[in-house]
DNA sequence: AGGTTGTTCCGCCACC
DNA sequence: AAGGTGGCGGAACAAC
């Protein structure tokens, strides 16, 4: 009965000829099981509506001979796109086509009305010939990096990150980086409840080890933060285990405590504990998932100090305890091996 | 478990 | 005048 009414939100993926599938179909599956764990109740429940967009909607094959039919053309696209996705794909053979063109003014006119753009592997270039990521920090395949830097200088192209938030612009590394975006994404929207359950669904790592790109809390605080705040949310996500109380971290910033809690909030929508709560918590997720530590080391390299700590954090902020979490997400031992030599340096 | 202690956050106001 | 900044104090909460 309440169902009817639960807002829907329209996830629009765009899609071309010689597209790489695995851009289309990770996404895609992330958002759409995501639906089948979203929360019934609570402040605002939704769905995502999920439509696949193509220049004139006959159909698309990929550059590995998959083909999808029954496309939506550009031009009947809904109003209301909350999450338009581009996929990558052989970029030269779009160009080469009038429908590279076609797709980049669309997207030209089109993308100031949805909430966020994202791009999967070589879907940035398409964003770069659109203008959508001037001024802005972008990644794409490693492959591609140099390639992007150079036909957009306007970019900042960051080459060894999973994926990268500027403002609302999303862009994802090569092929599946874009399932781990689009995790972060859901996880943004629904909570990391819903994220921990698809990512259980889907077998996926709900946090991929190595790198400091990674962290969904960072992702959400450095979207909407300017060019002041950014490298200290960085250094925070580097550095969990050190003191980070708004005494120290103002006088790291060069202004009161007063001022700093008021100019972060406003920064990153969030307050500094928050925020460092949020770090040290990705942390412990990651060490779980790679590590046999026991727990109170853990959470010392975490930053949370002690295990009560730890539990706690977990219990609030997942709602299941943190040997819980390791039994679902633990990584194979052989390759946990590795792991932890990276984690522990 | 429950009290003590410390920290955070924010409204308020004053200063530049 | 007005907007950014800093200090104070109390409520709320976390840590122990």
């Amino acid at each position: 009965m309440s169902e009817c009414r639960i807002a829907m939100r329209t996830v629009a993926f765009v899609i071309f000829d010689a597209l790489q599938a695995l851009d289309l179909v990770g996404p895609y599956e992330v958002f759409a099981k995501a639906n089948q764990h979203a929360p019934t109740s609570g402040p605002a429940p939704f769905r995502y509506e999920l439509v696949v967009l193509s220049a004139d909607g006959d159909h698309a094959q990929s550059n590995s001979g998959l083909c999808f039919a029954n496309l939506l053309p550009l031009d009947r696209a809904p109003s209301d796109i909350d999450t338009l996705v581009i996929a990558g794909g052989s970029i030269a053979t779009l160009e080469r086509r009038q429908e590279g063109d076609r797709l980049t003014n669309w997207l030209r006119d089109r993308s100031s009305q949805a909430r966020r753009i994202v791009s999967v592997c070589t879907g940035a270039f398409v964003l770069g010939a659109a203008g959508l990521l001037d001024g802005k920090r972008a990644t794409t395949h490693w492959a591609g990096c140099n390639d992007l830097k150079m036909r957009y200088p306007l970019a900042t192209v960051v080459p060894d990150a999973i994926y990268v938030a500027d403002d609302k612009v999303f862009t994802s590394a090569g092929v599946t980086a874009g399932i781990d975006l689009a995790l972060a994404l859901v996880e943004q929207d629904m909570g990391s409840a819903v994220a921990l359950a698809v990512a259980r669904d889907l077998v996926l790592y709900l946090r991929r080890p190595g790198g400091q790109s990674q962290f969904s809390a960072n992702l959400s605080a450095q979207a909407h933060a300017g060019e002041r705040f950014r490298d200290l949310l960085n250094w925070i996500a580097e550095h969990p285990t050190a003191d980070l109380s708004n005494d120290s971290l103002s006088d790291r910033a060069g202004c009161s405590t007063r001022n700093f809690g008021r100019l972060f909030k406003a920064q990153t929508g969030m307050t500094p504990a928050v925020y460092v709560e949020l770090v040290r918590l990705d942390r412990a997720k990651m060490l779980l998932e790679t590590t046999t530590w026991p727990l109170a080391r853990l959470a010392e390299r975490a930053g949370l100090a002690t295990v009560a700590t730890l539990v706690r954090v977990f219990r609030r902020r997942l709602g299941i305890t943190p040997e819980h979490y390791r039994a679902r997400f633990r990584l194979a031992p052989n390759l946990a091996e590795d792991a932890s030599v990276s984690a522990s340096a």
